[in-house]
DNA sequence: CCATATAAAAAGAATGTCCGTTTTTCTTGT
DNA sequence: ACAAGAAAAACGGACATTCTTTTTATATGG
């Protein structure tokens, strides 16, 4: 029974995945055609379409390669530090993958999917999901520093999250219209959001 | 000599315009057909075209009309109160703007817009201008703000003005995507930016 | 260990729909 | 009445997808 090895079928599914997201870095979603992605694969239509049901298909394919991605990226090392520290390595982390050429191509491809996230359902799910887990994470270390007394604690740890991430997310899209965009400058100004954390002192 | 009146010539415009935008909210840009906008806006095929040479030129020309909103309202309001106040008032305005119903289908077209700006040059162009015009204000203000010893002399203006803008966009996405979102929590928020701009004291 | 049969995988041509645009015809304002 | 504006039909091309043919990898029999 000839089969191909499970292997050989996923090498092949990340090569039409590579080729894609090549294309929809540069061109879109919708102004990639399947010629464009057989043609920056070297594969063929019958191949591609045995992978993927659909255009939409493999975009949906990607978002989920994205996804995981982002996941790792933004999840809190879990070491025991205080939060504040934690924070900040965290903001450092991402900063400094913004600023790394070859992130680029990935965060076209992730406006994309931010667009796409209007008409498509599944897209949607995929890209608040993956705002989810960040937004969770700060929330929980913020929650921990007003319990140590670093952060103030009339601050609304949610409310903070949803600022940092809206700041990310802003650097992000900034970084993909090649503003200038320094993590260093970046980071100096995360700094200015975790002086106003603390605490006001009791005079 | 029968020819229209100006005015109703740039109604009939208008009349387009609001028809597209309205199709580019729900659909997109490439999911909408020109026969969408046709049906939405109960003309023809013929007249559109009268009026937008290509499909591309009405996209345009929506990039246009999106850029004039922005540009007034991130504007600062001329007042010499002090930097801070004005800060906040800026951040304000565009919060409850962005909370505000009607505003959304302006915004879903908006982040369309930024997806389009990685392949469409003239896009690109209208979207970093719409950003340079709020970020050179508040540089500005920081930098009054600095000379008037209210805010840290050791802080970047410009780095400050990126980050603010970040979070204002950052915001705007998470708008679109029906995330739950408050202008007085996200203004809150803000305040703690603010908090953190102010000299650290001498002991 | 090689040869071969076989079914999956890939290639490449073919198809039919849809869409932007143009052209032609009709309507309307002045 | 007449030219411009608008409607509607028509066109050509491109695209996603499918279908047919060719190639390839592997399991089995010798």
């Amino acid at each position: 029974m000839p089969k191909v090895k499970p292997e050989t079928s996923q090498a092949r599914r990340d090569e039409i995945l590579e080729a894609a997201e090549t294309c929809f870095a540069r061109q879109g979603f919708h102004q990639t055609t399947i010629r464009d992605v057989i043609q920056q694969s070297g594969l063929s239509a019958g191949c591609i379409y045995g992978y993927f049901s659909t255009k939409e298909d493999l975009i949906r394919a990607m978002g989920e390669r994205r996804h995981a991605r982002d996941a790792t990226l933004l999840s809190p090392s879990d070491k025991s530090a205080d939060p504040i520290t934690l924070l900040r390595a965290i903001a450092r982390e991402y900063l400094t993958d913004l600023e790394k050429e070859d992130g680029l191509r990935t965060r076209r491809v992730a406006l994309q999917l931010w667009a796409e996230a209007l008409r498509n359902d599944e897209i949607k799910a995929q890209v608040t999901s993956g705002i989810h887990v960040p937004l969770a994470a700060i929330t929980a270390l913020v929650q921990r520093g007003q319990r140590l007394g670093l952060i103030d604690k009339k601050l609304n740890p949610s409310s903070i999250a949803r600022m940092m991430v809206a700041m990310f997310q802003g650097y992000a899209l900034q970084r993909v219209w090649n503003e200038p965009f320094k993590a260093k400058a970046a980071l100096e100004a995360f700094d200015i959001v975790l002086r106003g954390l603390v605490p006001a002192r009791v005079s």
